[in-house]
DNA sequence: CGTTAAATGGACAGACCTGTACAGTTTAGC
DNA sequence: GCTAAACTGTACAGGTCTGTCCATTTAACG
């Protein structure tokens, strides 16, 4: 009978209980905020019982961590899909910025709001392991870049590190500015700023 | 004993309850979060009667309110100090990069966690008024740096407001970036990188 | 069928939340 | 000194918060 189970898990067999609150929890924290949600909130939009909140997580705050962790996963997810239609480094950049208007697209029928882990930083206060997770997933944004400058730029690493700094600082404060606005267009503009930029750097060579 | 009064008043009399509560909010809601912060715990360290907070404002939420003016209006006012000892539009952009600068230095002791008008507005939902202040903050400081950039570049307007965008975005992501790392050396990269950026369309003319 | 793991629903404790009420005290200006 | 305005301290109402507990039901699988 194994076949009952793996087609009804096919067709729209409920999801184990630790999903659906994972699924539930990423809409009610990026739309209304970490701490302005509670448990039975979460609970009602997972249809899923405290308890089973409490055997698949610790605490709330755990619940928490599990969140930034998956949407960390997820733009990793996203971005690797962007950079398989690239060719060379300038357009593997630019794929970095596609991956940010990418999430700003999927937020955009429950209300865009900027980027999910910056917004949950935000709300914790300095020391909290949050906001590390957050800073991490930063740096690994800038890193990504770098490398693909790298490859642009081979003979000038100095230059790749800076104008890779540059780039993401661009990205995250377009980011910034198009989630106060509740659109992408914001980051539309970041992308053809960078673009020339990457231009004027390989004009130099 | 009122010579005892007197004597506090006159040497550091206590200021009006509105301010203390104003002051007190400043470094709850930007340490630990609009949400996270409490009634009782602003008025603990305004050391004000509760029912002093309810005479001053309707709500928490119009403390809040008038947090995120207190905010805007001190940044306007760091701003024009640095305005003052600039000489010629160049310098008047890069003053608006260290206004930021100052923001960050002002919040070191007490744990700087980036610009708190943002983190406000990340905590709260799509269609909050407090959202639109932040937004038209920011479109404020976008449009002091493309005034400046006006008087640069006078006969490319096109040109300014581009860059102004670019170095808008430059400088939040910046704060961002600095913010989740708790110094301001992010901000001193992005003042040399829009250095960069002003000597290159200046030399371009 | 029987075992085991997962999930349920609801009650509960104890804390904290916002906002109100009220009676009394302090302060400033005339 | 008197009056009006500002402020105090505290108690309270009515909610909501996180987290625990427990008795029960459902589902998977040998």
């Amino acid at each position: 009978m194994s076949e009952i189970k793996t087609g009804a898990a096919a067709v729209g067999r409920r999801r184990p209980a630790r999903e659906r609150l994972l699924v539930a929890a990423a809409r009610r924290f990026y739309a209304d905020g970490v701490t302005a949600t509670g448990i039975d909130t979460v609970i009602a939009e997972a249809d899923v019982a405290k308890t089973s909140l409490y055997n698949n997580f610790s605490s709330k705050a755990e619940l928490v961590r599990a969140y930034l962790d998956t949407r960390h996963e997820e733009w990793l997810a996203t971005y690797r899909t962007r950079l398989e239609g690239t060719a060379g480094p300038r357009e593997a950049v630019l794929a970095v910025f596609d991956t940010y208007a990418d999430c700003a697209e999927a937020a955009r029928e429950t209300g865009f709001r900027g980027c999910g882990l910056l917004n949950v930083a935000a709300e914790l206060p300095v020391g909290d392991a949050g906001r590390d997770v957050v800073r991490r997933h930063k740096e690994t944004v800038e890193e990504l870049i770098v490398g693909h400058l790298g490859q642009l730029l081979p003979e000038r690493p100095g230059e790749a590190s800076a104008l890779g700094e540059h780039l993401s600082f661009l990205l995250e404060g377009a980011m910034a500015r198009a989630g106060l606005e509740g659109d992408g267009s914001r980051l539309a503009h970041a992308r053809t700023l960078a673009a020339a930029l990457l231009d004027g750097a390989t004009d130099k060579s």
